[in-house]
DNA sequence: GCCGTTTTCGGCCCGACTGTTTTCAGTCG
């Protein structure tokens, strides 16, 4: 797990702007956020620094805009109390609430900026700011090198190494890594230690089991009697560049390609308690271990043990550990402490789509615009994979570069035609003929009504003018929901993980037009995208929207991302009912058909 | 500072590893 909260937004550069400007919510959790790493330099008492962390987690993840929120509403959000919901109005009131301006008067914004190195926390920090007034990177850098932290208490020759190195870190990459990158490392470790002798069960737990976007580190677990042959065996696996760690239970190192990677060994019989653990996430465990204790329980990564004898209760399955705690078996993508346990205590888990449910992909690309595939071998590989219908959605002429013109794309829809009925069990899958449309700066796509009516579906998207203010862009979209030939928007957000913040759309207006207008958002499964975001997808299913989960391939080779966006459809807490392509074919083309029988009846 | 089917006061998740320590504090997950 690596969801310990790092001062700097830059260490989870992903959900540091979502959707381009951050939300009231976001603003309010970053400010309570900085507040308590202020309150854990400063020394102030840790359980109030903790408190400020849960509440920002809590506002973060909430449905309702707080800055539209009274004091009786606010305190309805878990972990604001009286005294929080105060400061965010003072926050909405003045722009600043005076408790978090104090402690930023006592202490400059680059003391907090040094908790973001690695093994430098709050305490160390604020003996580095007092001690020798340092309050920047590269000032300790300095120090270090003018051997001035020789004379802290705390502070060893082995602590300074620790801190360059951290620096190093920090400033060089220590960015985190794409979904796909971490599961195919973590599939190559697990595959290998899979083969050492005497393991019994090895697997990924941490944010990558939980399908988060971005991976900051890779989490391991193997099941052994002894741990030795494994932690040797993970510590010479090629691309070890670094150990940062090594014990009898716990080992870490770094690859050549600067991500790090935890193995913890446990006993056979503690798997399941050991998988939940490390698992996480950190606020869903916390929530399990208060459901422990005040059951007289303790849980930890051993076992669920009676508070008193000590004696183990379970710990052999994950069901027997949330089982005895009076919970189903939770899945990893919704343990996010987003109301899963509550959920899970009535009973109301949320059925969860899964990729075996897929029927189908609504967006796809072959070489007639700018897919690598002709046509014929990417539907090959689609009935290969099961799919009942397939949709082709190539460009259309608005982006210019890809020379579409009526011919072509008519000339396109004569081979799927021909093509549909052909591949698949029995010749079973059917295809479908669309295209993904631009989305104009007005809203305006590519051909006009009487052309689209020709199309089984269409995909439209905004590829461009990302920075027109929010209102048109609002607009814009809104536009093209309304449009009745349009089925899908594709990539709402058009962000690009690590590369390019999503667009500053009003998407709560852009959900309820979907919602009115039966035009489907898209969850775009490219690990690069991932858009809609969990988050967003969460909002948006309370505007009673539905998705679909696509691959947008380009490639054969793609397809096979359906899996990431399943997972992030998860993480969104969707059902099949939610996802069109879920959906028998007859209830999809229903769905398709959009406004237009009604539009047709009205003339 | 929040919270409550033990509680309106007295709790607040737990363990591993490291480094600087002679028994533990800090950091991390």
């Amino acid at each position: 797990m690596e969801d310990g909260v790092k001062a700097d937004s830059a260490v989870r550069p992903s959900s540091a702007y979502p959707g381009g400007v951050a939300r009231s919510n976001d603003e309010v959790a970053a400010l309570f956020q900085e507040y308590a790493d202020l309150i854990s330099i400063t020394g102030g008492d840790a359980y109030r620094a903790r408190v400020y962390e849960k509440a920002a987690r809590s506002i973060g993840g909430h449905h309702a805009d707080v800055s539209t929120l009274d004091v009786k509403g606010l305190q309805e959000i878990p972990n604001v109390g009286k005294s929080i919901a105060e400061k965010i109005l003072e926050y909405f009131g003045n722009g600043s609430v005076s408790a978090v301006e104090e402690l930023r008067a006592k202490i400059p914004a680059g003391v907090r900026r040094l908790t973001a190195i690695p093994t430098l926390g709050p305490k160390k920090a604020c003996v580095l700011y007092e001690e020798l007034g340092i309050s920047s990177v590269e000032e300790l850098a300095d120090a270090i090198h003018e051997e001035r932290l020789r004379d802290l208490k705390g502070f060893g020759p082995k602590t300074e190494e620790n801190i360059l190195h951290g620096i190093d870190l920090l400033q060089s990459s220590g960015d985190r890594v794409l979904l796909d990158a971490a599961m195919d490392l973590a599939d190559d470790i697990v595959a290998e230690l899979s083969r050492v002798t005497g393991c019994r069960r090895c697997t990924y737990a941490g944010s990558l089991r939980r399908f988060r976007e971005t991976i900051g580190d890779i989490d391991v677990l193997a099941a052994a009697g002894r741990s030795a042959s494994l932690m040797r065996a993970f510590t010479e696996l090629p691309y070890v560049s670094e150990v940062i760690a090594h014990g009898e239970k716990k080992t870490s190192i770094r690859t050549t390609k600067g991500l790090s990677v935890d193995l913890r060994v446990v006993p056979p019989d503690s798997w399941g308690a050991a998988l939940q653990y490390f698992t996480g996430s950190k606020a869903h465990n916390i929530r399990t271990r208060e459901l422990a204790v005040h059951q007289g329980l303790k849980l930890s990564e051993y076992g669920l043990f009676d508070a008193e004898s000590g004696e183990k209760i379970v710990s052999e399955t994950e069901e027997d550990v949330y089982a005895r705690l009076g919970l189903p078996w939770i899945p990893p993508t919704l343990r996010e402490d987003r109301g899963e346990i509550e959920a899970g205590l009535r009973g109301e888990l949320p059925d969860l789509v899964t990729e075996a449910d897929i029927r189908g992909d609504l967006h796809t690309h072959t070489d007639l615009t700018d897919g690598l595939v002709p046509l014929e071998e990417m539907v090959r590989a689609a009935a290969e994979r099961g799919y009942a219908y397939y949709a082709i959605t190539d460009h259309g002429p608005d982006m210019y570069m890809q020379r579409m013109t009526d011919e072509r794309m008519l000339a396109q829809r004569e081979h799927v035609r021909e093509l549909d009925g052909t591949y698949g069990e029995r010749g079973g899958m059917r295809l479908l003929h669309g295209a993904e449309l631009n989305i104009g700066p007005d809203g305006d796509v590519d051909w006009p009504e009487e052309f689209l009516a020709g199309f089984d579906l269409c995909v439209a998207s905004v590829h461009s003018h990302f920075n027109q203010g929010r209102e048109a862009l609002t607009r814009r979209i809104v536009r093209a929901c309304e449009n009745p030939y349009v089925n899908i928007i594709g990539h709402p957000t058009t962000r690009i993980l690590g590369k390019r913040p999503g667009i500053d759309a009003d998407l709560d207006a852009v959900f309820a037009a979907c919602a009115r207008t039966g035009t489907a958002l898209e969850i775009n499964a490219h690990p690069d995208r991932l858009d809609l975001r969990d988050e967003d997808i969460l909002r948006a299913r309370r505007h009673g929207v539905k998705f679909a989960v696509d691959s947008d391939a380009h490639s054969v080779l793609h397809l096979a991302n359906m899996r990431y966006g399943v997972g992030t459809a998860q993480r969104g807490w969707l059902t099949k009912d939610d996802v069109i392509n879920t959906w028998p074919r007859t209830r999809l083309l229903r769905f398709l058909g959009k406004g237009r029988a009604r539009r047709h009846a009205a003339v």
